[in-house]
DNA sequence: CTTAATGATTGACATTTTCAAGTATTTACG
DNA sequence: CGTAAATACTTGAAAATGTCAATCATTAAG
């Protein structure tokens, strides 16, 4: 079986000189394909997913984010989110609050129970990323994340 | 207008220093997303998706992919191979073929008109990532082509 | 030769994406 | 002030995508 596997090249290794294997769109959604599903099963257990987990480490910030930036924020359309404010707001995770300043903005911000769980939450996902990134050095996973977010926050 | 924009921060900016804005996870999302869009508008007009590129790029690479290839390639379900090959097949731009040494695999290669619209669409896509990743030197676009497929071939 | 495994396909179902329209509120401007 | 335009959230519908189990044809294993 092992030197069958040695003689018949999986995929992976097969398309690795295809002009696609060096397309950073191509790489940035097989990278992302691996993390998601890696975190998205930490999170299970604790009754998140990476998108509501997401607007749970904002919403427990400190930064009290209003809806509409949510969105702008996880690249989504403002539709998306209030369904995603509704599961974490009925799980007593996250309130929403009329933005005094502006009525129509809702300020979404964690409730103590949302902190503890945020807390936990990030520890899955932060295990999750060591695993995504353990063929780097600690150096390179820097590098990385300061290339990424340059690229990410582009102001276009 | 624009002082009030200076004064009031948008959420991209408001949010940098944000737990969310140093995770991998989210920072590939957000990279993909803004390239995505940007390579689906250029693909457009060819009628071409980036999902339907990627199997274009692989049908057209002279690596002859099955379809279980592609899947495992692009990090698909099998099953969403069958329409994005159809598609293609159906425009003249790929064939299916059964492998002589394998009569339950089907073989996807490029045609001749599917390898003409390749050479337009690669070109569209690579014009895609220059915007996408302007703001990071030549050498800067090399170390995060290398540190993703690094992360994204991980043997797992 | 029989059984198990694999690759493609289909169909059902859930989730996600995308949009247009509606309501409440605020801003811009005459 | 008062009206019109713009903005934030919400709703709902339609399209696209993701997930999974079952089926058929073929191959591999015993």
């Amino acid at each position: 079986m092992a030197t069958k596997q040695a003689v018949t090249a999986n995929a992976t290794d097969r398309f690795l000189n295809s002009d696609l294997a060096t397309d950073i769109e191509f790489l940035t959604a097989r990278t992302r394909a691996l993390g998601s599903a890696r975190a998205n099963k930490l999170l299970t257990p604790l009754g998140l997913k990476v998108r509501s987990y997401s607007v749970l480490s904002l919403a427990c910030s400190g930064l009290a984010p209003t809806q509409r930036e949510l969105a702008e924020f996880l690249s989504l359309d403002p539709s998306q989110i209030v369904p995603l404010v509704d599961g974490l707001e009925q799980a007593g995770l996250v309130e929403r609050t009329a933005d005094p300043a502006d009525r129509r903005s809702k300020v979404i911000t964690g409730t103590a129970a949302g902190a503890r769980l945020y807390k936990k939450a990030r520890a899955a996902t932060a295990e999750g990323e060591t695993v995504t990134m353990s063929k780097l050095s600690e150096s390179e996973q820097e590098t990385l994340r300061d290339l990424l977010s340059r690229v990410a926050f582009c102001a276009e």
